[in-house]
DNA sequence: TGAAATGTTGGGGCG
DNA sequence: ACGCCCCAACATTTC
């Protein structure tokens, strides 16, 4: 008999439950179906350049037998069943809410054919609907969350191995990688080419090298943004090149080292995070546009087209900020810590509305994913669940002091002021003349005064956040 | 997974 | 020696 396996953002071999149960069966017909139609969140020009390669190499590990498609999952799935006699359609759940809505049609019109249609659970530690609290409700808060609902639920499932036997087979008709257009034209991804290296082996390779090299002393490193003391493991993650699975048991595994157990339990927190940010979008799928706490729909967002192009070209005024936006443009990627300066700048000293940070950052991220980019932006703007309150607004000066305190990783994406002293480097504006001089730094002309006053952005923010968020007091008689 | 304002404490300079 | 002031260093409160 033929199964039919369906890649999603499960692009490995190694602990893919689906395509595991799927190879016992028989013979396989791999697929990929490149959908452009299905959500208003059409996946991004980084994320596109990173499944090229992801599709590239896992095509290679299947001895070129991956077949790709373009066009509605629907329309492809009943073509093929038709034309290989498929008697089984396997596949790895998704948990977009759009995704499981036409997985479902799928599922029930493949079953009304008599064709075997199974999904399987290959991206999560917990599913979301089996992680209830006591009343059946779901958990709105992260640490109960994660200690009384998941962790107590039991040890995340040990990793599968690759299939033992895999036979492949290659349909005539499916279309090339390459004719799938993922790489732009505009050729603006060089940094990105030398930043990351993709695909299944890649993604094991990062694992370890961040487990042995990273992990000890991640609790306070992870912090600085020119430490390698981040797994940088997020898109590899979004495209399941390794599972979390894999991740969790590999940390648990060189997590007996001594000192270490802190380090450990903060990292597959981080883990937690992930699952909790796919948890929410299960139970809210509204998530990637309406306010999690609609109290927060209250509140006087700004329209400026000027704000926002200097945030997302880093040309705010202030370093850090300016270093991880310009971070992001080139590599794809920024850093946890400075994802949240940059987050919280533009929504609480720009006041611009987070849609337009998340929309940024899932063109530009080559881990863009719907779940984690909805449920950290509406974190960082408070009005997510278990949120960073309103009024905890990062100071970006006092950040850039406080975790790249020598300015290594701002003198890297920010090159002009690279020959200012650590004192400055982060409000040149401030700087004397002299010492701008002696920088090689003339404002204006080689970098932007700031495009607005921290305290009085600030304390707007607070006044309007107060206003317009905040419930009115009861009034007592 | 803040920052700024406000409050408290204690040592040292000084009349 | 004593009280007073100043202020740094913390601690607490507030947004």
């Amino acid at each position: 008999m033929t199964v039919l396996f369906w890649f999603r953002n499960d692009l490995r071999l190694a602990d893919n439950p689906g395509l595991f149960e799927a190879a016992k069966k028989g013979q396989v017909l791999p697929i990929y179906i490149m959908d452009e139609h299905l959500s208003d969140f059409k996946m991004g020009s980084a994320s596109k350049w990173w499944l090229h390669h992801s599709l590239k190499n896992l095509d290679a590990s299947l001895d070129c037998k991956l077949n790709v498609y373009a066009g509605r999952p629907m329309d492809v799935l009943i073509d093929l069943v038709k034309k290989h006699n498929i008697t089984a359609v396997y596949w790895n759940r998704c948990y977009e809410p759009d995704r499981i809505n036409d997985d479902s049609k799928i599922k029930a019109y493949l079953k009304s054919i008599a064709v075997e249609c199974q999904s399987f659970n290959g991206s999560l530690l917990w599913e979301p609907w089996e992680v209830l609290k006591g009343d059946k409700t779901y958990y709105k808060v992260f640490t109960p969350y994660y200690r009384n609902g998941c962790l107590k639920a039991g040890m995340p499932r040990t990793p599968l191995p690759k299939p033992a036997q895999l036979s492949c087979i290659k349909d005539k008709d499916a279309i090339t990688i390459d004719a799938l257009s993922l790489i732009p034209k505009i050729h603006w991804y060089d940094q990105m080419e030398e930043t990351w290296q993709i695909g299944e082996q890649s993604a094991l390779n990062r694992c370890e090298s961040f487990l042995n090299e990273g992990l000890l002393g991640y609790k306070e490193l992870r912090n600085n943004p020119a430490k390698r003391n981040v797994s940088r493991l997020s898109p590899h993650l979004h495209f399941g090149e390794i599972s979390p699975n894999q991740v969790w048991h590999a940390a648990l595994a060189v997590g007996t080292v001594r000192g270490v157990e802190n380090d450990l339990d903060c990292f597959l927190s981080e883990l937690g995070w992930r699952e909790f940010s796919y948890y929410l979008l299960y139970h809210f799928p509204k998530l990637p546009r309406q306010n999690f706490q609609p109290k927060f729909d209250a509140f006087p967002w700004i329209q400026n087209e000027g704000f926002l192009k200097a945030w997302q070209s880093g040309q705010t005024g202030y370093p850090i900020v300016d270093a991880g936006m310009r971070q992001l443009w080139q590599t794809g990627y920024m850093h946890n810590r400075v994802r949240m300066i940059v987050g919280s700048f533009l929504i609480k000293n720009l006041k611009l509305h987070w849609h337009h940070g998340a929309d940024w950052f899932w063109d530009c991220l080559v881990d863009a994913d719907l779940a984690s980019n909805s449920a950290s932006w509406q974190w960082v703007a408070g009005s997510g669940a278990d949120a960073s309150p309103y009024f905890r607004i990062f100071n970006p000066v006092l950040q850039g002091q406080k975790f790249d305190a020598d300015g290594e990783y701002t003198r890297c994406f920010v090159p002009e002021l690279k020959d200012l002293p650590s004192k400055y480097l982060f409000n040149p504006w401030t700087a004397p003349d002299h010492v701008l001089r002696a920088s090689g730094v003339v404002l204006d002309r080689d970098y932007p005064r700031p495009i607005v006053d921290l305290a009085r952005s600030r304390d707007e923010a607070l006044l309007a956040y107060k206003e317009k968020v905040m419930p009115p007091e009861p009034v007592d008689f």
